[in-house]
DNA sequence: ACTTCAAGAAGAAACGTTTCTTCATGACAG
DNA sequence: CTGTCATGAAGAAACGTTTCTTCTTGAAGT
């Protein structure tokens, strides 16, 4: 293989017997030159293979067209993110951003992975940001335009998208809890904005004479965690259990059935995050329904919309609707 | 918001009083400076902000650490790759990536949008290529390093890594099928390493003395085809189908029951391609299983080791193990 | 007191583009 | 014959680093 280096555009300047201004001017359509030159240009750097350098260009210019999705990475247990989830964000946030010649950079969601990279982004997508999130701040004080999806409550400034959690469980739970029911929250892990929201649903139809509302950090997602929590609930007197998201409230059904409580007939259960297993198995889990792939091409658009300079992008809130399904039927 | 232009290293040098070469030799370590120099020039470089422009970096030296994996997105139907496979690449080769300092962008398998971008890439993972692939040929004119997950059979001196499918789906018919049985191989959308790697090891286990095996074309994943193509197999005689991939093994698991046939009484079933939907449902569907978290490592390792200017950088086969189900019991 | 040497720091080239400015030429109008 | 203009093309600066080379200074060795 011939290790010869790569052309530029002085090669093709030599080569054709002209200025590179003019080899610039030529293969960019700018400038006055007749066709013939174009056309002479045009030939020999083909001929040449010259490709021009991208990062040459983005050193003049302000970029080079890349956008960073910043997200957990997706598998098993722990604070990763659930896998279809994962998969419909990235692949519709970097569609977005191809069609619009922008290409999309994976990055870790870890400040001590990010501070390894060098790579010049024109903005970012941070993926269910924590509260006070490290990776905000590292985004910010390298001036690098970032919006969120799902917001970082602590940060009132930033732009975000996000499901509107509070209002889509609050109607879940209007649609098949009947008034006067004691309704235990279930939540595990760090908060991320959706919890808080799911809350704040729960909490406004409790408030506003819907029933009562308790609320239960689990310890993990191990069946002992899931199964201490949960007869916690119970002991307390809740008839309806709303969890988090879709793999506590897999965890949910499986310990009332170890337990021996009928779903929904004993107990009723919600999951604030509906996910395709909750429709599989005997007992189908209701839920209310997040928009991923929507959000992504929102995000997307938005963060495009501040890289080209305008002035005006607002934060939108995307409304959810709701599965039903056994585990809570229709009032 | 203030609209300063970002400090740059000139900025750093004015503020401390000293020459640029200070400020970088005082940053990055090199150069002979007493450490009072050294601390002075950190301390403002600090507190203006600095960020050494990674494009400015980049021109200087090689490249700014980006790789490219380039697979058709995920989801619905059509060319689209499975989910969890998708998921499975992307995760592990960009986690690869990352823990060696690069970061992987994600990109189209597809020339027209390629073209649009102009991303300087250290070098590239092509999932899937096709025969002849013109996405190879797109990064082989740019002088782009380029490695392969699944092979293009026509290319002979490309570096690729590969789930070795002939021989796990030997393996997987003699583990299962019984000799002389007239096996009907399935296949569907265009030619890609693995079906190609399937049909030879069915070939080499009817060729010495296992049975008969014919080919057949499906011309969509429609219901209406695959149950053309099936009724074609059985009417032919075939008592066992083994299928190009997951998705159209379901299908005709369905077509099977449709028409009355017994899995796997009738007629056994078998997958060149496992998939976690393969061990649902009342039938399970024996099945080869490929290693994409696997092969994407593998991938990932060695493209790194290219990049890293190492002469010896070898393509792999990676073992299949067998996932016995249902569909096609062992003998 | 004169050379030699090392430390400390600055200068300047190079990386590959793009773009603003300038220059030369010839045509045309006065 | 001279001044204006358009055309074609080259020159040179700028982008932000890194690194190779050079320069200055003071200290040590004879």
């Amino acid at each position: 293989m011939l290790k010869m280096r790569k052309t530029t555009i002085k090669g093709v300047a030599a080569a054709a017997g002209v200025s590179v201004t003019t080899v610039s001017d030529a293969l960019s359509g700018k400038g006055r030159l007749p066709d013939a030159t174009r056309e002479k240009v045009q030939a020999i750097a083909n001929q040449l293979g010259y490709r021009p350098s991208a990062i040459a260009r983005g050193l003049r210019g302000s970029g080079i067209g890349l956008v960073g999705i910043c997200i957990a990475p997706a598998g098993g247990g722990g604070v990763l993110t659930d896998v279809s989830y994962w998969a419909a964000i990235v692949t519709h946030a970097s569609q977005a951003f191809l069609s619009d010649g922008h290409a999309a950079v994976l990055l870790p969601h870890d400040v001590g992975l990010l501070e390894t990279l060098h790579i010049p982004l024109d903005g970012v997508i941070v993926v269910d940001p924590l509260e006070r999130d490290p990776v905000l701040t590292f985004f910010e004080d390298r001036n690098i335009r970032c919006l969120t999806i799902g917001r970082d409550v602590s940060k009132t400034e930033s732009i975000w998208v996000d499901d509107d959690t509070a209002t889509g469980v609050r109607r879940l739970i209007e649609a098949t809890i009947s008034p006067g029911t004691k309704l235990a929250f279930l939540r595990v892990g760090p908060i991320k904005s959706y919890v808080t929201d799911a809350i704040s649903g729960a909490r406004s139809w409790a408030a506003d004479g819907g029933g009562t509302l308790s609320i239960h950090q689990c310890a993990g997602l191990e069946s002992e965690h899931v199964a201490h929590t949960v007869r916690e609930a119970v002991h307390e007197g809740a008839t309806a259990i709303l969890t988090q998201n879709d793999r506590l409230a897999l965890r949910v059904r499986d310990v009332l059935q170890a337990m021996g409580r009928d779903v929904p007939g004993d107990v009723r259960l919600l999951s604030a995050a509906d996910a395709m297993e909750l429709g599989q198995g005997p007992v189908g889990i209701s839920a209310a329904r997040p928009h991923p792939a929507r959000l992504a091409e929102m995000a997307a658009a938005k963060l495009l919309d501040m890289i080209r300079g305008q002035p005006d992008v607002a934060s939108t809130m995307s409304p959810m609707e709701v599965s039903i399904r056994e585990s809570a039927p229709l009032l």
